[in-house]
DNA sequence: CTCCATACTAAGCGGTTGCTTAGGTCTAAG
DNA sequence: CTTAGACCTAAGCAACCGCTTAGTATGGAG
């Protein structure tokens, strides 16, 4: 994951796929504040202003201030769905490795948009939940399908395969709790560290 | 730790300390409110309630409703820590075993308390905050120093002593968000689960 | 020009929030 | 009985919440 930004600071291309650009600029004020200050804490008049618009302009584009939050939530769970999948190595460790590196990171990179998908669940409609919910499941799939492939292969020594792939996806999660940016160390550097934890983790031989 | 319960299901001896018992009362309904809503979506008049009492109840024991959060962080602190330092093993592979399934299983046993204490700082005011934050320092310095104390001896194989710490520590917070009782696991299973991990990420001979 | 749809704002509505005030009830000492 | 003080409630206040309504500005089509 590289961040390539373009002349706007807030330019994410997470949200790239949200028009028009008011309800995209919308989406990442909301996003921003919801990350500081939780979504409660968060009121629509503060959105409005980072966006820099009226209070009423939010409602133009969303239904409702929980709307901003699924479609954050949606978004983002669905990105992070495809960075942890998304990797091309098909040796057991390596992809492991690959597949963690790039979760990890992005949380640190992403920990804006990853703190909402974490930790703003509660907050959802139970319909617009179901939804994010399935997503979640793919994801947890999708980790402990590459711990079984390593051990299939021979390649990891792990006596529970679900409780490993547990506590890969826990740590890569609660990277978006603890990181900060200008921090001790860079998501890149995070990304290896924790790819380097995990292979030991799963008793994998780490090259 | 043991849950040793009383009569009253909520009775929890985290919060033996805390009286006068309306002002106790008070406190763990707000812990348990605070916990499933988060701080900013519960109003006092539902802490009131659930503690059996009327709205203005909650100013004769407490200045406010901040005051409420940060008497259950400072206290949950307190006690995450003592749990932590409290094993009372000396060989490095076994007091960090130890203190790992200490700590991971207070997180998923008092995951309502652990839930507060890891999610709600940003609630607290600049004052209290700074004092949760002495403790979380000390929290962190333990687990850093039990890292180092196996590397030292030679009984851990770690290239990097703060990077494992970290994950470490990481590893069991993210326990608070996850857990849910009935679930798949017994806080006891976990800590026993993550003692196992860690020192597998460690490098230490597990016997 | 008119017509119309889109994007926006000023103003404000009903309801809820944290917290206060004034007063009532209980216990125990004098 | 009187008094003092701890503990609690009924009622309500000012501020703020999510959201709506009514109306304005803009730009393209006919």
């Amino acid at each position: 994951m590289r961040t390539t930004r373009g002349e706007f600071a807030l330019l994410d291309e997470t949200w790239s796929e949200v028009t028009p650009p008011a309800a995209r600029r919308m989406l990442i004020a909301a996003a921003a504040a919801f990350s500081v200050r939780g979504y409660h804490a968060t009121t629509t008049r503060d959105i409005a202003a980072q966006a820099g618009m009226s209070p009423a302009a939010v409602y133009i584009h969303y239904r409702s201030k929980e709307e901003l939050l699924f479609q954050i939530s949606r978004i983002g769970h669905a990105t992070s769905l495809s960075v942890l999948t998304g990797v091309s190595e098909v040796d057991p460790t390596r992809r492991l490795a690959a597949a963690v590196r790039a979760f990890a990171s992005w949380h640190a990179e992403y920990h804006t948009t990853a703190r909402v998908v974490q930790y703003e669940l509660s907050a959802l409609t139970p319909e617009h939940l179901a939804d994010v919910v399935e997503l979640r499941r793919r994801i947890e799939a999708a980790v402990r399908g590459m711990v079984e492939a390593g051990v299939a292969a021979g390649a990891f020594d792990v006596p529970d395969v679900r409780g490993a792939a547990l506590a890969v996806l826990s740590l890569c999660i609660d990277v978006a709790r603890w990181y900060q940016p200008g921090g001790r160390r860079t998501p890149a550097e995070i990304g290896d560290l924790y790819a380097d934890l995990v292979l030991r983790m799963v008793g994998a031989d780490n090259g």
